[in-house]
This record gives structure tokens, sequence and C-alpha cells, in this order.
DNA sequence: GGAATATTAAATTATATGGTTGACTATCAA
DNA sequence: TTGATAGTCAACCATATAATTTAATATTCC
């Protein structure tokens, strides 16, 4: 893991330690959004949400692009696949479960697999 | 998403959100170890260390357990599950995956299955 | 008891974060 | 051109964080 790497991850797990942020990405999930209607929800200023969502851009979790004055805000999952990439390494739980699918899809033949090979 | 529950992921992503106690999280999936061994590979102080475990406890990612002088440290994986799960939602990568397991496991009968009934 | 060990606590400093308000740029519309 | 709309920038304040150094608290060993 190089030093470029450790940097995504730590604006990327600081940009989702924020509850409005976490809320924000929620609702983007659903679909593309304007900096008002995203700010609309929150009993903050407008101008604290659009800082909320710069924090999100520099993370890469969230892309903007400006036609005329408005600026629509896209979800991007990469690098929350990046994020539950490394959280998967321990919590153990979703390899398991790649386990049981590599088992059920290779079925009786090959039961054994190689796993484990994090570095 | 009850509000404790809410505090339960600010504290979990902004205890991520530094290499430093990242990196004691790799270590300590190795097995568990004392705070001096953690503190060991940084070139920072004994004491510093010893905060940012504190950091990691009150996240719920690591308990500690002290016989006598030493306090031995162990990695919690509730936390980070719950972490990954709420990742799930938005990366859509493992949900395609378990889909795929779940395919594969019922084979050919019931091949369209109910997802995206996250609220 | 007294020294060495393992860890935490406290005081301090520097920087980061999250919020506010006010000013600014740019676009659309009348 | 005037004015409303959408969004960002800048200055400021309060609090949080990460590090340091020094002290304190236990615990083991002699």
């Amino acid at each position: 893991m190089d030093r470029t790497e450790q940097e995504q991850l730590d604006r990327v797990f600081a940009a989702l330690a924020d509850p409005v942020r976490r809320s924000i990405l929620t609702r983007l999930d659903e679909g593309p959004g304007l900096v008002s209607e995203l700010a609309a929800p929150f009993p903050i200023s407008l101008q604290a949400v659009s800082r909320h969502i710069q924090v999100l851009v520099e993370a890469g979790l969230v892309t903007q692009q400006r036609t005329g004055r408005i600026s629509r805000c896209r979800l991007e999952t990469g690098p929350i696949l990046t994020a539950a990439v490394w959280l998967n390494r321990y919590s153990k739980y979703w390899q398991a479960q790649f386990d049981l699918l590599a088992a059920a899809l290779t079925d009786t033949e090959a039961p054994a697999l190689e796993k484990d090979s994090r570095s």
C-alpha cells in the first residue's frame, strides 16, 4: 500500500466521519442533486454544506459538473469500494461470503481455494 | 439508523482516518499485542501511540485487558463490520457479488430477486 | 524498601475542523 | 439594465485533534 493510497484512505474515512456528509452520500445514492437541494434538509447554512461537498469532492466521493450557475453533484463509488476493500481485510465477513460463493460456483470440484493473500 | 449508531459510525470512521491507527489495526489483525509492541514501529512517542489506542478503544475497534502492569490489546471486528455494512449500501459492488451468490445457490429457479431494499 | 518497567495522565502547543456571517462571481430572467 | 438566483470565497470563532514533554501510577524484581 503506497503513500498516495494511504492519503486516499485518510481523506475517504475522514469524509465519512461526519453525519452530514454521510447523509449527503445517502441522498446522492438516489441520484444526482444540486447543492441547494442537498443543503435543504440540514439546519446549517448553505455555505457550510457547500464546504462539506468540497470535502467529499476532495475525497473523490462526489463529482461536480457545473452548467451555468448550477452545480450538479454525483456520487462516485470508486473510493467507497477502496474503503470497503480495506475494511474487508479485517472484518473477514464478506470474504467468508465469497468463499461460499466460490464453493457454490465450483460446486463439488476443487473445494479448497487460496485466500488470505493480503499483504 | 438511530442516533447512537450515527455516533458509532462517527467514531469508527474518524478512528480509521489516521494512518497510524489503521496500521495498528493491521498489526492487531495478526494477533494481540502490548502497547509497547504496537508503538515500536512508529517514530512518535509511546504516549502518542497510547492515545491512538484509546481512540480505537472508544470506537470499539480494540479492547484492552490489563494484567499486572501490561495491557494486552485485541482487535474487535464488530464495528468494522458495521462500517463495512454501511459502505456496502453505496458501493453496490459486494451486493452484486451476493446476488451472484444467491443466483448460484438457487440455481435455475427464481432468477429474479429483490434487492435495493435500503432505506 | 527501592529500582526498573509498562502504561496512563496532564499541561502545552500547533493545526484542523465545523460552524457562522458578509462579500463576491456568475447566470438567468424581466 | 436591473434584479433575483446558485454557488463559492474569505474572515472569524470555538472546539477537536495530534504531537510533545514532564509527571504520576502501578507492578515486578532484587
